[in-house]
DNA sequence: TCTACGGGTGGCACTGAGTGCCTTGATCGC
DNA sequence: GCGATCAAGGCACTCAGTGCCACCCGTAGA
């Protein structure tokens, strides 16, 4: 039932548009009862994304599962989740999310998913950072960056009509909030920390960036 | 009109809550029309953030003017200009949060507010990071930063119910921020960039923020 | 076989947001 | 005084979403 809804649904909007499609031509197409797509449905706009409630439970057991990592990188791996259920059906995320980008009563929608998976992400952070300085505050910003880069990557793919590796696009984004915010551990695995130092000489007035850059990148040579 | 419309809608909000309170009634209390009310409020909400569009082209001016600083700061302070509306009202932007957080249309909206605020910003980050390597992502990434930065602040104090001073809240959450992804430039002025340098000495696999933090407290030293 | 029960479904009527269209009335320029 | 213009009101309509009830059907029990 729910299955038959979405397809008859997704085929109409498609066929029409998402705000010239009403429900009663949803249940019409679907052969069943107004009332029953409400059942299954709490609004229109759901049925457009019917897959976002299994992947925030798997976020969540994900990030319940992730013990002594470096936080961020746990985050990271976090939302990759979501990337990889974009990847799964690549016809059907581009056509969502042009559909989305055209249609404000979904962009709000999305919006509104984007921020449950940012709150799920940053209650993971808060917990680790209790008690450090600035935890709650650390906890936010982060899962915010995580967010941005990895619907940065994502996006640049869906706008490209899903050519390309997905994975690597937003790997990359994400290792751009990891370098800014992780602990630097991860990455180059099987390297002892105790093997040397790093000696970092900078004029006073550099790009904190910058700074940040030369560091990853001798900690990874 | 307007101003009558927003004042009516808001006792009524308070009265006896924003669901329960029909634009009907609304009009009824303003004694105007109900076609009136849409010709001003292209929906219930937005009556509830009637200040939001001239923060938004505030925010759009300042950073037109905002030339060669450091970009960071630049968004920074844009960002402090929804502190400085939310501060010149203390007691309705309260109440109006205490609304906001238990309806859910209102959050929405002010997701879909929220968003528009961050793409200002991260349209003028990608002009400045324009050439750079990944600066669409850097830009993406440092905006939301931004904005979840100040949310933190704003929202503490909202929670608090109005007491204490917004401002250095905010200011203090920015700096976060500014210390990771800012150029260093501006809080601490009329110091010569060339007068010294610093010198930081960190074992491999030292997490890469506690690097930034040495690096800061050292510049502003 | 009849009956009582419970859950999934359909139908129906209702509320309320939002829109299009037309009328009205006031103000302003001529 | 007169026509143009525009804000405002009124009206009717669409459509999302909800509450309620009736129904159908499979099951369990007498």
């Amino acid at each position: 039932m729910r299955q038959a809804l979405a397809e008859a649904a997704f085929e109409l909007f498609l066929e029409r548009g998402f705000e010239q499609t009403t429900v009663d031509d949803i249940v019409a197409r679907a052969g069943v009862g107004r009332r029953s797509f409400f059942r299954y449905f709490p609004s229109k706009e759901d049925v457009v994304f019917p897959d976002h409630e299994g992947c925030l439970a798997e976020m969540t057991a994900l990030l319940e599962g992730a013990g002594g990592r470096d936080p961020v990188a746990a985050v990271c791996d976090a939302a990759r989740l979501v990337m990889l259920m974009y990847a799964a059906n690549p016809e059907f995320s581009v056509r969502r999310y042009r559909m989305t980008r055209e249609v404000p009563g979904l962009r709000c929608y999305e919006l509104s998913v984007v921020r449950r998976y940012e709150r799920v992400l940053a209650g993971h952070l808060r917990e680790r950072y209790a008690g450090a300085p600035d935890g709650d505050l650390r906890a936010e910003v982060v899962a915010a960056a995580v967010v941005a880069a990895h619907n940065n990557g994502l996006r640049t793919w869906l706008r490209s009509g899903g050519e390309g590796d997905v994975e690597s696009l937003v790997d990359h984004a994400l290792g751009l909030v990891r370098q800014a915010w992780g602990d630097g551990s991860g990455s180059p695995a099987g390297r002892r920390p105790e093997d040397d130092v790093v000696v970092l000489v900078a004029r006073k007035g550099t790009p904190v960036w910058r700074v940040v850059q030369s560091v990853e990148s001798a900690l990874e040579g």
